[in-house]
RNA sequence: GGUCCCAUCGUCUAGUGGUUAGGACGCUGGCCUCUCACGCCGGAAACCGGGGUUCAAGCCCCCGUGGGACUACCA
């Protein structure tokens, strides 16, 4: 394979038909890693030639989804629609050197045919009608690319190894429709080509349009350049992953509460490896990506997986990028976080038992609560006059503890127990039901240290008011 | 149907002719413990099948089988 010294351009060239997806999103960061590891440019291109199905919108939310990831481009974003008189003149060049045709077959007709041959158990591929008819141009014709009939044009994948294919099965493509737009394959080449793309990663969903490609890359006189086909992401059922799925979008798992690192960090595992790591930071990534090292199988996507790397980072990411990146999920609820060290507190009380941000909101509630819910199980069980007197001593000789502190804290409660003839445990599972309502929560200390003496007595006193009422 | 790709625990993978086939997620037994987690120590769990090549095959070749992709005036 011969590695020229050029400096290596790659591009991310999704189309604005919807959000980034878990395998949009993979290709964009195998490009980037690579172009990173190797100093090169990495360019944005949004392929938007299918004028029904692109948006904005769709634009927007895959730059959006890009920066979250933080993969940054060099250059663009390029729109492919703006560039279509550049592939009008290539397709001119082709159809005056005569590797491309007009043709006037209606879809219809070609529809009909295709089906034919299917059912006839031929191959349906363009019968070549107009191939040598030396039509002209009109408002109904198409232009076609012709392909040589005979002969190999093989493939040099940087993942795959070579694959040849025969020429004789491929299709005389349409490569500009009758409204004068040019298709995907030719306008991919030409844009590639003129951006001056030396490295094509892209989806293996690809390979069987990269023999015709290459002849279109050949037609024109460009560079061809290297290709890496990168194996699909599946889902459990082992199908292409789709929405069926779940969740494919990449800004969903923002909304989830997943960490951007979380999700880098499973996706490049998703058919990448470097020995027995799992976890890596991305200027690791950045250091050892290779596509030698990626995998030639599809793989399925394992949402546990993600889930186990996601608890990872929330508990190993650094304290102010946690809060930053979790604070709207608590804002989005309505809690007033403006005390940054009662937030700081509470977020350290929750890191270390949340997989998800979400999950974290949704766990540590309590602390804005101050008529906390009790759950129902939890106060039948812990909200009872059996345990109505522990709460009481609580709050009573809780104004004269020095110490309010998690040490102190737990010696505290301990010196209770014993002296009240009873264990820690039942003492701290009726304290937590009355400051936190439920029966799951951090550490009783660290949950009183974070309320502060004022909240906690309150919460107790309103506990043991509710046991008897009740009573 | 045709073309192309792929094949190690349930899943992600290491392995590059000689290994007790390793790691991770998940599952599971135990420890820790104020609940839940974290953490720590253990366990079960794989080379798709058949032929070759070789002294020796998870690694190389062939054939099956299975899965996937493509087969549009979508990208």
């Amino acid at each position: 394979m011969k590695m020229t010294n050029k400096k290596i351009r790659t591009r991310f060239a999704p189309s604005p038909t919807g959000f980034l997806h878990i395998g949009g999103a993979r290709t964009a960061l195998f490009n980037w890693l690579y172009t990173r590891r190797h100093g090169g440019t990495f360019i944005l291109r949004i392929e938007d030639t299918d004028q029904v199905r692109s948006t904005e919108e769709s634009t927007r939310a895959i730059l959006d989804a890009m920066a979250w990831l933080g993969l940054n481009w060099d250059e663009g974003p390029y729109f492919q629609a703006e560039r279509v008189n550049i592939h009008r003149e290539e397709v001119r060049k082709l159809i005056e050197t005569g590797n491309a045709y007009y043709c006037t077959c209606t879809p219809e007709e070609l529809d009909s045919k295709r089906k034919r041959a299917l059912a006839e158990g031929r191959k349906p591929k363009y019968d070549g009608t107009c191939r040598d008819r030396g039509l002209a141009g009109c408002s109904e014709s198409v232009v076609r690319f012709r392909g040589p009939e005979v002969g190999t044009t093989v493939v040099s994948d940087l993942i795959k190894g070579n694959i040849s294919f025969n020429n004789e099965e491929l299709d005389d493509l349409i490569i500009e429709r009758a409204d004068g737009y040019p298709t995907y394959n030719f306008a991919v080449v030409v844009d590639d080509a003129q951006m001056g793309i030396t490295h094509v990663i892209r989806g293996d969903d690809h390979v069987n349009n990269t023999p015709k490609q290459i002849q279109i890359y050949e037609a024109l006189g460009y560079d061809v350049p290297l290709f890496g086909h990168v194996p699909m992401i599946l889902g459990a059922d082992k199908a292409r992953l789709s929405k069926r799925h779940g969740a494919t979008s990449v800004m969903a798992y923002r909304e989830m509460g997943y960490l951007p690192e979380a999700l880098v960090n499973y996706l490049v595992r998703l058919g990448w490896s470097h020995g027995d790591q799992e976890i890596f930071t991305m200027e690791e990534l950045i250091r050892e990506f290779s596509l030698e090292a990626v995998g030639k199988s599809p793989a399925v996507f394992n949402p546990e997986k993600l889930l186990w790397l996601n608890q990872h980072y929330i508990k190993s990411y650094p304290e102010e990028r946690l809060i930053e990146a979790f604070l709207p999920f608590w804002e989005q609820r309505g809690f007033d976080v403006s005390d940054r060290r009662f937030i700081a507190k509470a977020i350290s009380d929750l890191r270390t038992r949340a997989k998800t941000l979400l999950e974290m909101a949704e766990a540590g509630m309590f602390y804005f609560q101050e008529e906390v819910p009790y759950d129902p199980e939890a106060a039948a069980k812990f909200l009872t006059e059996e345990y109505r007197g522990h709460l009481e001593a609580v709050a009573e000789r809780l104004p004269g503890l020095a110490e309010f502190t998690k040490d102190g804290l737990e010696a505290f409660l301990r010196a209770l127990a014993e002296e009240r003839g009873t264990k820690l445990k039942w003492i701290a599972q009726a304290l937590r039901v009355a400051l936190t309502g439920k029966t799951v929560s951090p550490g009783i200390d660290e949950v009183m240290v974070t309320l502060g003496k004022e909240r906690v007595i309150g919460r107790i006193r309103r506990a043991t008011a509710q046991i008897r009422a009740a009573g």
